[in-house]
DNA sequence: TATTGTTATACTCTATAACTATA
DNA sequence: TATAGTTATAGAGTATAACAATA
């Protein structure tokens, strides 16, 4: 058929591809660490806003707080975050990283950071810098759904 | 903890977002037309490779081939693709489209430029440009894991 | 009434294993 | 022996609904 792209040329196509890309080298530069891109995320999230609920980690994240249970189940078992009671609020865990979690985080951001430059790998400085600031542009200010 | 990026800053949070939002974007576009972006996939892999095998088009859209029994069996209830015994070979399906399929696949490729325009609105000429420049080059010379 | 954390459940997407028929 | 298509099954990941405790 005339006038219709190749579906390699589609962005859905290549948004997908290189996100599973990227989890698979994350899951192999994380492995040897014991941990994965998704416990390195609330790590992070966790490592800027110490202590703080498990809905705020959840709503940072951008995951339902139900996830965010099995998350913190999975790292609290680790020993690299901690839950302890809100004073004020009985509701509420304060969740905060560990020793051993921050530990971890440093370990796992360098790991991860080997990881992204392999999959920057062909590209030079210029475009990986401008595929960069192209998601984070999209991600700060796309489109409300 | 100083010195731990922003999760909001890491390639395959970006990554994941960005493919989310392209991923609700072709959803709200397609659904009118009876379709989504899975089924477009195989469409636009047909119009460029008719007639082909079940396994070819499995290849060329990068699914498992049980994964393409499933897209086809959709796609031939709705008339838009057709099997065919192949000649030569009798354990092959030569799959190809309908006229159905060809009028979809020209409608569902304008849908789907137009949610890419919707996710790419934050972004000047330039700066989409070089993100699908460089996600085609990630594709194209990613690393081969 | 609304919210936090939790559990149980269900759903989507995809892959693996096993089968049939062909080659 | 190997391959194409099919089916059944299982796994990962995530969300929804319902509940208890608390606000």
């Amino acid at each position: 058929m005339e006038g219709i792209p190749p579906v390699g040329s589609r962005l859905g196509h290549l948004l997908k591809h290189a996100q599973a890309r990227m989890a698979a080298l994350n899951e192999r530069a994380l492995a040897p660490l014991g941990t994965d891109a998704r416990e390195l995320g609330v790590l992070l999230v966790l490592a800027a806003h110490e202590p703080g609920s498990q809905r705020d980690a959840a709503d940072r994240l951008g995951v339902d707080r139900t996830t965010m249970v099995a998350l913190l189940d999975g790292l609290e078992a680790k020993g690299v975050v901690a839950r302890r009671p809100h004073g004020a609020d009985r509701r509420r865990n304060l969740v905060e990283l560990t020793d051993a979690g921050r530990d971890l985080v440093l370990r796992a951001v360098r790991a991860s950071d080997d990881a992204e430059r392999a999959l920057l790998a062909p590209l030079d400085d210029a475009a990986s810098g401008a595929l960069r600031r192209a998601l984070e542009r999209l991600a700060t200010d796309g489109p409300a759904g």
